[in-house]
DNA sequence: TTAAAAATACCGGAAAACCAGTAGAAAGAA
DNA sequence: TTCTTTCTACTGGTTTTCCGGTATTTTTAA
């Protein structure tokens, strides 16, 4: 991996303090001149670019985070500093989420499960303008199954409370006296979901759900 | 953090390149005499004792790994190694995991949220005798929430066949169909599994089960 | 070999979910 | 303000799940 020269700033969002300790080793040993900064809540970031203004060249960003979710960090951070590269290190590998991520503006996405040297190339790639994977990131890509298609369903307020709460094994009638509307309108709720994930069933789509992180 | 003056063995099991990166990093800085060893899946680390026999003295195991999960391989160290310390170092906050893990021998449970002075100081608790938590982990052994307290439910295969067949939205009637057996089997099944995981309906099974890491 | 666990299967009935379609009211965005 | 989305609610009917039991056979572990 060749050194660069000039100096680069890299930020890292994640709440794992290892993991904080394994990149910043890492991005040590690659640059010359680098500085790295750590923050493990999306508050803290967002913080020190509003004051230290849009000096970061690159930002690593986990997607589950304590106080916010990286996709909606990363569209915040896009706003504020547009010249940022982010570049989401996560272990979520579902398809949806990346694409959510470039939607947002992210530059690229890593698996946590990626190499260091991994990490070194695509920080590289991101500078130069390219978006960046990692192996499996793009392996995830390029073969699009059936499901992974379709992109995070985007579910109202009120769908979501009737999601979490039949996940607790409520039925309709108990959901509807908690959130003080009739059964039929749960109900509805219910079917609409299964619509939006496309599957036949409450259970599949808490199913679904879990997997993509929107639940518990 | 005081240093050891006598060489320790620390192995560590994780498909993460950057938590091997940080752990080692962090071993290093607060050992002087440490000899660290990495394994990215539960296969290679077996084998390594298999052949290299029990000089480990302390192990720090993945709960999700690739080939084998965090909790059988705890056991099967304990039984080829019974010197060597287990610690999990893992994302799941569920305390029915970290009961599991304590049956199967292990000798503590770090958060990966957790510091780099939480992961030294209960390596130090272990190597002394001691049951180490990390700070987050010890939380959720002390605040035992009703649903928390039951262990893990051991599945039985049938019951884990059905309940992803469930998952998936499938009718019992088609997951007869494909397992060959009578509907009423299939239902039987079904409420076993409910009984198992206390819960009112296979919609909540399903919920508590991806929690566990159980399905998908 | 014997005891325990797992898998199989049944009954009848109550409760709940799911389907298909419609539609007014409220809240937000253009 | 107008258009769109979301939330609300309904009818009426079908399918499925869930509950309470019980009970035989097969597999597995001691």
């Amino acid at each position: 991996m060749l050194a660069d020269k000039k100096k680069i700033t890299i930020a890292i969002v994640d709440d794992h303090p290892i993991v904080l300790e394994g990149l910043q080793k890492v991005l040590m040993q690659a640059y010359d001149y680098v500085s790295t900064l750590c923050f493990s809540t999306g508050g803290e970031f967002l913080n020190f670019i509003k004051k230290a203004g849009t000096g970061t060249d690159i930002v690593l960003i986990d997607i589950t985070l304590p106080d916010i979710n990286g996709i909606d960090l990363c569209r915040e951070v896009k706003t504020l500093s547009p010249d940022t590269c982010v570049l989401a290190f996560s272990n979520h590998n579902e398809r949806s989420t990346i694409m959510r991520m470039l939607q947002n503006g992210a530059s690229g996405y890593l698996l946590k499960n990626c190499t260091a040297g991994e990490v070194v190339s695509c920080i590289n790639e991101a500078l130069s303008g390219q978006i960046a994977f990692s192996r499996e990131a793009r392996e995830i890509m390029a073969r699009p199954s059936a499901r992974d298609w379709q992109v995070l369903p985007a579910l109202t307020k009120r769908e979501k409370e009737v999601l979490k709460l039949a996940a607790d094994g409520q039925t309709s009638a108990a959901i509807a006296v908690q959130l003080h509307v009739s059964p039929l309108t749960v109900e509805t709720h219910r079917r609409n979901l299964m619509q939006k994930f496309n599957v036949k069933s409450i259970t599949a789509a808490v199913k679904v759900a879990m997997e993509m992180g929107l639940l518990g």
